[in-house]
DNA sequence: CCTACCGATCGGTAGG
DNA sequence: CCTACCGATCGGTAGG
């Protein structure tokens, strides 16, 4: 066992996190997982919120850059939307722990920070938004559902993934977008 | 100011672990809430679980009866599903921090009181899945879609309405209601 | 429903 | 990263 990074630590606050919940997880229940005494988490992190702030920015920074791609992957809204859709699930599955912190416990966080990733939050669902209005000026889907309506329910569907989701289950994650985005095509077209 | 009865203060909870959380919620904060001291709580519950078992139990008994209603207001798999609809959403916005516990705090009640409402859920949601399963054998919705992953999408959506839903805001429940119903039938039928 | 309190646990720290 | 500890807060109780 040599000596634990940062990132472990991070990481395993990540894992409880996802798992208990924020107010349910002691720094002593942290060390545990680490090997370590509570107090010896102290010689990585500064406070407990900052384990959580890490957490959640490394989440918001992967839907970030998961949105980033899928919006230059194509000029098309229905490309677009497809590949927010596939993004989305792909950082949701493959960063379950930081996804889960980010969309059940970012309610922990402390106004300024909250207020941060809350901002954050609300810049990615706009692109589900805009992708949408887009492609119903475009004609591309129908009109006579509200666009932030569709995005809403959209990232109600891709927001619930993770709490029903189990990677041994019967749905592949391509089979799973497939499935999504015809749901939602069908909706809106 | 009479004295409290048993229900004020299972409904003080619902409110506090609605907007706070169940762990963030201490009996001296609920007391506060109630213009009483944390320990004068128990001399109406006997423990802060209880609380939450209480809390849970009423909008797990709300879903039930809304269920049941819808399935008895129809034959038809079609209005059975809308029946479904409109009553989750009107459990969700006419009892929101029940809902809103049972929804997101259900995971802090212990393992018995936890695996018996996750029943209760698992056989609400499995009428979903029927009924839409109904729907394909008889022809009134589509049959390449999965009906247990449309029945997933369909309460994803409702689930989440607690999350972004403002009672001021410009959507009103019947028309979420239409809206949402129309949105599902096109992505099954 | 209050007074007065209990043991346990919490986040966090000084010094090594 | 451990030892040894701090004050604060927690859920809960006896007795009135």
């Amino acid at each position: 066992m040599s000596r634990l990074s940062r990132d472990d630590v991070i990481e395993a606050a990540g894992r409880l996190f996802a798992k208990q919940g924020y107010h349910a997880t002691s720094m002593r229940d942290l060390g545990g997982e680490l090997g370590i005494l509570g107090g010896s988490v102290y010689a990585h992190v500064s406070s407990k919120e900052e384990l959580l702030v890490e957490v959640v920015q490394r989440a918001g920074r992967l839907f970030g850059e998961s949105a980033e791609q899928a919006m230059s992957s194509s000029e098309h809204p229905e490309d677009q939307l497809k590949a927010l859709i596939r993004g989305h699930i792909g950082v949701v599955l493959d960063h379950r722990d930081e996804a889960q912190t980010f969309l059940n416990e970012a309610t922990a966080l402390g106004e300024s920070n909250r207020q941060a990733i809350v901002g954050e939050r609300d810049t990615y669902e706009a692109l589900f938004r805009s992708v949408i209005a887009d492609g119903i000026t475009e004609g591309a889907f129908r009109s006579d559902l509200d666009a932030n309506l569709a995005a809403t329910f959209v990232l109600s569907i891709l927001n619930a993934i993770e709490r029903w989701y189990r990677p041994d289950g019967r749905v592949d994650p391509a089979s799973l977008t497939n499935d999504l985005h015809r749901f939602a095509i069908s909706g809106i077209s």
